[in-house]
DNA sequence: CAGTGGTCTAGACCACTAG
DNA sequence: TAGTGGTCTAGACCACTGA
């Protein structure tokens, strides 16, 4: 047989390559939600008349980026981050005792302002649109001294782009039960992909201090996040405090 | 053509899986040294009696995890910490204005010790084995105020099973020009293959103040190392402590 | 040029899921 | 049972490397 091709996507590049590609587009473009199945790999098969294992090495690819996930028997489906078994894919924060209580959600401030040049900068965006800042505390149920406790463990600092995020409103977070990124995929169509984070020591300043509830001066972990969606489009910074006296930050290295 | 068998590895999982543990293996055991070339991918296929792709798919898992590297037209390679583009392949940290500088190394202490409580559980000893401990700064070399200068900014404290290093000495350690697993690898036959980081932030000691030249209680950033090699048997403990005023620690989510 | 990894096909059979 | 992903084969051709 002659070999086949993918008249849609000009350019040389392997076939699974492209295909992957193309599946990417349908993610971005909403053909596919969340938590939905993608067609088989004999229908992308027939669709992009490439054979099954060609599909499935593009598939494959997906799967190890986090985009999609497979499960024997049923379909490919669109990764979530609604499902996860952990509430909090992207956080690496882990009690030193490992026992992983849910985390309680603070929702300090959220209004729209002028996007500050640091921030427009990181979100790709002109120095004079406009943002929502978010301030969040997430909040620890821990055994302290006998008693359970409430511990602050982490202040966020949000930032999102206002264009993408119309109608988000301090009541509305309020109303919202669950991770915000679960949110900005149900309420905002964006799903966040991929996350960079920049690590530094820094000591607590009196405000964020009182807010975690430790010394002025302290040392927290500063964690800066740039999260992007699909295309690698920027879609969130956030300036996150981590008190690290009962938790740690979790990283493995190959 | 009826399915092949592995006969050396009885137990049912696919073989492309026992094969990967037959490679693996082949590693433990020094079959193939880190930078040599591991046998071609049809003559593995004679070998185990498998088809290539069947090789492959092993092969391509091992690549994944870091254990090999293939190069086009010339053939397989077992991982080394010798060629890397960048010197330290384990270490996040980055200079906040991006430039890579080649780090310097100060020795300041080998010697060898009953192992504390804590090292004996991490590196899974018996509390009364003994350990090589190994104190040194990696220095950066960088414009400060306009004239360049000699910073230190990390400072670790390193432990090392002293079955597993006979002859490990100051003097052979200062002889050694080059990143510390890159000297474990061609001295001591140990491959670091996988790090598990945990992440702090702390306020730095007298001592260990003196040492990174900041004031005492300067905010670190405290990385606790357990570093492992082939079957995951943990190899190396360390605690270091990073200065992040002009650098950060460097993280991607996916 | 021969030898390597890289891509792609077509088809077989297995393992799991759900009606 | 039908449909899905998971494994495996055999063989074709391409792209890159180095003698």
């Amino acid at each position: 047989m002659t070999a086949p091709s993918v008249v849609e996507t000009p350019s040389f590049s392997p076939l699974y390559q492209q295909i992957r590609t193309l599946l990417v587009k349908g993610l971005e473009q909403g053909e596919w939600r969340p938590g939905q199945a993608i067609p088989s790999e004999l229908e992308l098969a027939a669709r992009f008349k490439v054979s099954q294992g060609t599909v499935r090495k593009a598939i494959d690819e997906m799967v190890v980026s986090g985009l999609l996930v497979r499960r024997q028997g049923k379909g490919t489906f669109v990764a979530t981050h609604a499902e996860e078994a952990t509430q909090y894919r992207f956080l690496r924060l882990t009690a030193d005792d490992g026992d992983a209580q849910p985390l309680k959600r603070r929702l300090i401030e959220c209004r729209r302002m002028r996007a500050p040049a640091e921030v427009a900068r990181a979100l790709d965006l002109r120095s004079g649109d406009t943002v929502v800042h978010l301030r969040r505390l997430l909040i620890a149920t821990e055994a302290v001294a006998g008693q359970m406790a409430e511990v602050p463990v982490v202040l966020d600092d949000i930032w999102l782009p206002a264009a993408l995020f119309k109608g988000l409103t301090l009541d509305s977070l309020q109303a919202w039960r669950g991770p915000l990124y679960r949110m900005f995929e149900a309420e905002f169509q964006l799903k966040m992909v991929r996350a960079d984070e920049k690590l530094r020591a820094v000591a607590a300043g009196a405000d964020d201090a009182a807010l975690l509830e430790v010394a002025a001066g302290a040392p927290l972990l500063q964690v800066e996040r740039l999260a992007s969606s699909y295309g690698g489009r920027p879609v969130e910074w956030r300036l996150g405090l981590y008190r690290t006296d009962r938790h740690h930050y979790r990283n493995t290295l190959t």
